[in-house]
DNA sequence: CATGAATGAGCATTCATTCAT
DNA sequence: CATGAATGAATGCTCATTCAT
């Protein structure tokens, strides 16, 4: 019989990246054993070392994969251009909602950068601030354009990262609100936040 | 004959509790063994449990004092009444104040709940919502008043949350600003993620 | 390929079975660390748990293993029938001989079941009552045929193997007498503890 | 006010040596930790070491109290003299009510030898092989007289005390047989256990 | 591609014991 | 006479990892 594309190996890889996932989020990486996570595959402790040398590596792994789909989802989202608000909503929409249906993965990366060695970790910090930096962008165009108020750009846009991230730690899929009523709400609060506070010139100005 | 009042004893368990902040901080719960906990108090590693039963319950002592001390402090805050802007901006700025002087003890109520036991966890969870009551309050009489938009008030009082403790994941003491800096910033994001959005009626009402 | 039928892990399970009858005959279970017993065995103490979950366990089925076996070898016995007399002598005899040959095991089986936990003490309970089982139908049946003088059968019972049993003790390979002549010593006291105390009737009746 | 003759210190001991005689009967020396007994007395662990260098050392001590004590009460007893079944059986008798009322100190007795370091063990062994003295002399007089059939005297004389000694394993106050039932029972089936078979040649010889 | 056996270090916890007070 | 604090070694057990098969 003809074997799978990808064969029986690249199989396991994947079902071991996903056990990893939802142990590591449910129990810390250094509440999982590897033992357990085999069993979780259905393979003997073992096994787990034809994929990844050690445990440290798999879990650098998987954090490094989330923030390079993460990246690549981004870059693939159809964007308002040379709007920030519209922009600022987006990203935090889209944030929010990518977010939400993968809170394992996310929960993993936010939580275990200190379960990681020195170089591992800046390797997975640099994918995180190339992730934020259109943010921040957002931002600063939007700021010298008047329509947002951004007394410290650094701080408010890891305020803002911090809020939209922080929906992973209790939204549960089968809530009270989807995934898109969670985006919107968050949304909305994260232009709030920025908007610049007196449109009222808009009254008199014919500008 | 009596012993000196506050010997040893009571000087060894506040250096026990120091140093397990400091260490559970960034190492994690799971990541710090009682040795090096030992070693950093100074004491070898069975001394702890004339202390602490478990470790688990160093842990769940450690977080339930840390919630009832910041409860006992906003309690004993001097705060402005019957005008919900100025008392969310209260709330943000001694929220930012508090964990921002905190981080570690912080940090680790946030992060550990995973690694307590269920009736551990029950306690420390309704801690938690006890300090976050007066938060719902807030928004909920700030909406009745049209101060506030909050078209969400479990998910609002949630995510302002989570921008206001997000802070104590990068801020470091002597940085770039100071405590009272990091809750003005603060302060102003909060008011504004919540601020009614269309005060334009001044423009041409004459109310 | 296939493993090679009995390989290292049977032999060490083996092994792992005699080092530990051996050191909780001479130290008792308490008085033997894991790391004792796998010192003995040839391995580190770790590998010790790939054969059994915990210390209590390895003790619980060693002593259900051994009760097992002699309950087998009862039944393998050749024995008399219809003879309560040499029904008790066969029991005796069989008795003394088959612990004087596993002294180790006999001993932790009659030391240790303070060691156990509920629930495996009942399982070994009810093995030894299974086991004393025989030995009650022997004597009641002697009782009844006026061969034996009983006037309280679970005390004589008990008694009796109390008596057959303490040969353990003290009894070495190579003393000064071996398994056959101890069997016999203790067949004749066992026999003659129960006998009817007057056959007198031969010297006057014709019977 | 006045002391008790003997003062506090001399209550603890007796309190510790009740406690200690207690706990190790039911889960055996090394399974009572020094803190575990001293939580019994209502001291701290440390107070013990007033009292017994060691715990090894206290085990020893009570131990060698037992045997003088039981060496002493049979000193005292009132026994039969020149008619050995008459001895036998109040051998036996005194033997099971003294060890019945005893349990917890009869079992540490047989049970904790191994716990000994050498010297100890030599000092207790000599008790009970001076306890066991009479007892051999009372068989090998019977032997002489022809009252009792005695093939192997050292072996005779374990098994007998082995057989009533047993009573303290199952034996308990509240019983379905009081002390003097269970010490009727032991002597009889002692005495049949070496009374010579064939009293017959009474019928023919006038003796 | 995976197993089954094992290692050696480490874990939380408990121990008998000491000693200043 | 006793406590309260501590030690240092040991306990049962789990871990990430290795490797012959």
């Amino acid at each position: 019989m003809a074997r799978t594309i990808g064969s029986e190996g690249a199989r396991t890889e994947a079902a071991i990246r996903e056990a990893a996932a939802r142990l590591f989020a449910r129990h810390g990486f250094e509440g999982v054993s590897m033992r357990r996570l085999a069993e979780e595959v259905g393979v003997q402790a073992g096994a787990l070392y034809r994929y990844f040398p050690t445990k440290q590596a798999l879990l650098a792994d998987m954090m490094a994969d989330h923030l390079r789909r993460l990246l690549d989802a981004w870059e693939a989202e159809p964007k308002p251009r040379a709007d920030p608000p519209a922009e600022l909503a987006a990203f935090a929409r889209f944030h929010v909602r990518y977010h939400v249906d993968r809170r394992d993965e996310v929960f993993v990366n936010y939580m275990e950068l200190r379960s990681l060695a020195p170089d591992h970790f800046s390797q997975i910090a640099a994918l995180r601030d190339a992730y934020e930096a259109p943010l921040r962008d957002i931002l600063a165009r939007g700021a010298r354009a008047g329509q947002f108020h951004v007394p410290d750009l650094p701080v408010t846009a890891m305020a803002l990262v911090a809020m939209l991230t922080g929906v992973t730690r209790w939204a549960r899929p089968g809530g009270r609100l989807d995934a898109d009523a969670l985006a919107d709400l968050h949304a909305a609060l994260a232009l709030g936040a920025v908007r610049a506070p007196h449109p009222e010139p808009s009254c008199f100005t014919p500008a």
